[in-house]
DNA sequence: AGCTCGCCCCAAGTGGTGCTTATGCTGAAG
DNA sequence: CTTCAGCATAAGCACCACTTGGGGCGAGCT
């Protein structure tokens, strides 16, 4: 088996004709090339210098060996360079997956910072629900997954919880939930109302596990709220209330980036927080782009 | 630094999906084949491998390494294939210098075999005098020198012999000196005859060595020969003496592929030797092809 | 659901290997 | 002839890689 280490070192023998000047230009020392040498020309089973008073020879074998190993050692530094490019963020590919109309604001600011930090990597964003998105993560399809969830309710989701504990949770966002009512409802114009006051409205709810936790919030306040409408597209929510439809609890978020019609927010108390987290596997976390796309995520949370 | 045993490795470990099918692809134990990975990740700065679950998936950096490794190892292999087949015989040039008209038959049989033998090798064929051909040997223009000596005579040309200790002498043939007579001279049917009997005639020479050599000779004899011309072409010397121009002495080899017009040979007294040898460096020595050719040439010889 | 098997990680011991320093020898130049 | 530069060799030493033994964990089977 031929070392490239060995081939390194016959390469310098060749170009200066020495074993001295070879050790010099390696940083180590003569016996060593001479020991490096007689390795090579023994897993080599022939010999490859062969020593004219003064100045070194090349043997056949030995020219062919030099001729390979420029190629070879050509390779070899091409491969750490991809990989000092990949590892030093000038290069690498990380794929995004965020939950459907969650990235409105947050994703679109990590983008753009990620791609003036590093210009050299390439983020893709695609869209998938919790369930599906941590599927996706532990199935290799994408490398970051963010998701939220609603650390208040103990128990209310513990499947979904446990099943992070294995991966890396990067907390994102802490987002609390909002009320919103037609402007024309009697709670319009206050600053604040208790989930207990609307506990006779229709209610429009956001996605499923949104829906679930919203159920969880209302029968600690003491009803069981009645939902009309379910949709996990939060302008089809705005909408609704707009219309007059009934009422809505939706992450601060969603209202970040639009001016609701006809519609009116108030505090709701207790105040409800949603945690927006970013979730990779363990491994992943330690891949250069990887962390630097979750240190984007994580500074676009704090804005 | 990346080692090419790493990078054979982590192919296997790519191509197998697995450590222990790696592990044992490679006939090792599966902890070699992880704390390779471990080193080659070390090395690389950057994660390579992902643990999912069962199955291992490679990060973006690992994937550029695999790609990498394919023609790093192709080469690899390329060069120790190509240095096998020098050693093997297989492949190899052999640069032969011979002394002028000393290889009439000797290196054309030498030759022959050699293909025969080795059909991949390549031996080229030059010719000089000896000190000439020992100056292209020590220069690095051939690897073997065939050139000739004369044993009888200690001291007669002590520079010759002691340029030759520190290269590798290989008999090749033991040539005795025969007297050539024009068939009309009083000794021309005579089996035998002294050099003494030859002390007034006028003699050809050969080559200055012989020339010198055969000064010697005659002066132990008792005499010192008249000689009128010297040329190193035996066909000419032969020529000469059938034109009754005078008498030489000359190698037994330079009469065994023609029959002299107008001459007759004669067994001289005292046996006069010539020993062809075949001249190489240490080094060269353990060269397979030069190992071979010289094998050929010694077995040439002996026919 | 429990069990068992296979795979990976971890730790410690050990053998080998490559490097260094020190020394001797040889060839070339002054 | 002397001196210097370069290569080979030997001894000592540190390091590295491989092996064995043990543990945790996920996957598939019963």
């Amino acid at each position: 088996m031929i070392e490239a280490r060995h081939l390194r070192v016959l390469r310098a023998v060749a170009r200066t004709g020495s074993f001295s000047a070879a050790a010099r230009e390696l940083g180590c020392t003569q016996p060593a090339v001479s020991q490096q040498m007689k390795a090579l020309e023994q897993s080599a089973g022939t010999p490859l210098i062969i020593r004219a008073g003064r100045e070194m020879r090349l043997t056949e074998a030995g020219q062919a060996l030099v001729r390979h190993a420029a190629g070879i050692l050509a390779g070899l530094t091409a491969a750490e360079e991809e990989v000092a490019a990949i590892a030093g963020l000038r290069a690498g590919r990380v794929r995004l997956v965020s939950f459907p109309s969650g990235s409105s604001t947050l994703v679109p600011t990590a983008l753009a910072a990620m791609r003036a930090a590093h210009p050299g990597t390439a983020v893709s964003l695609d869209e998938a629900e919790p369930p599906r998105s941590i599927e996706m993560l532990r199935g290799g399809d994408c490398e970051i997954a963010l998701a939220f969830r609603y650390p208040e309710v103990p128990g209310a989701d513990p499947a979904a919880e446990s099943e992070w504990d294995d991966l890396v949770v990067r907390p994102v966002l802490s987002d609390r939930l909002v009320g919103l009512v037609p402007e024309e409802h009697r709670l319009a114009d206050e600053e604040r109302a208790g989930f207990a006051e609307l506990a006779k409205e229709p209610w429009i709810a956001g996605c499923p596990r949104c829906r679930r936790h919203l159920v969880t919030v209302c029968e600690r306040a003491g009803f069981t709220p009645r939902i009309d409408f379910a949709t996990d597209d939060y302008p089809a929510v705005i909408g609704l209330v707009g219309a007059g439809l009934g009422v809505a609890a939706l992450p601060e978020l969603a209202l970040a980036s639009v001016r609701p019609k006809g519609a009116r927010t108030i505090q709701l108390e207790p105040v409800v927080q949603r945690e927006i987290v970013a979730l990779t596997l363990p491994d992943l976390a330690q891949v250069p782009a990887v962390a630097a796309m979750l240190d984007q995520l994580a500074a676009a949370g704090r804005r």
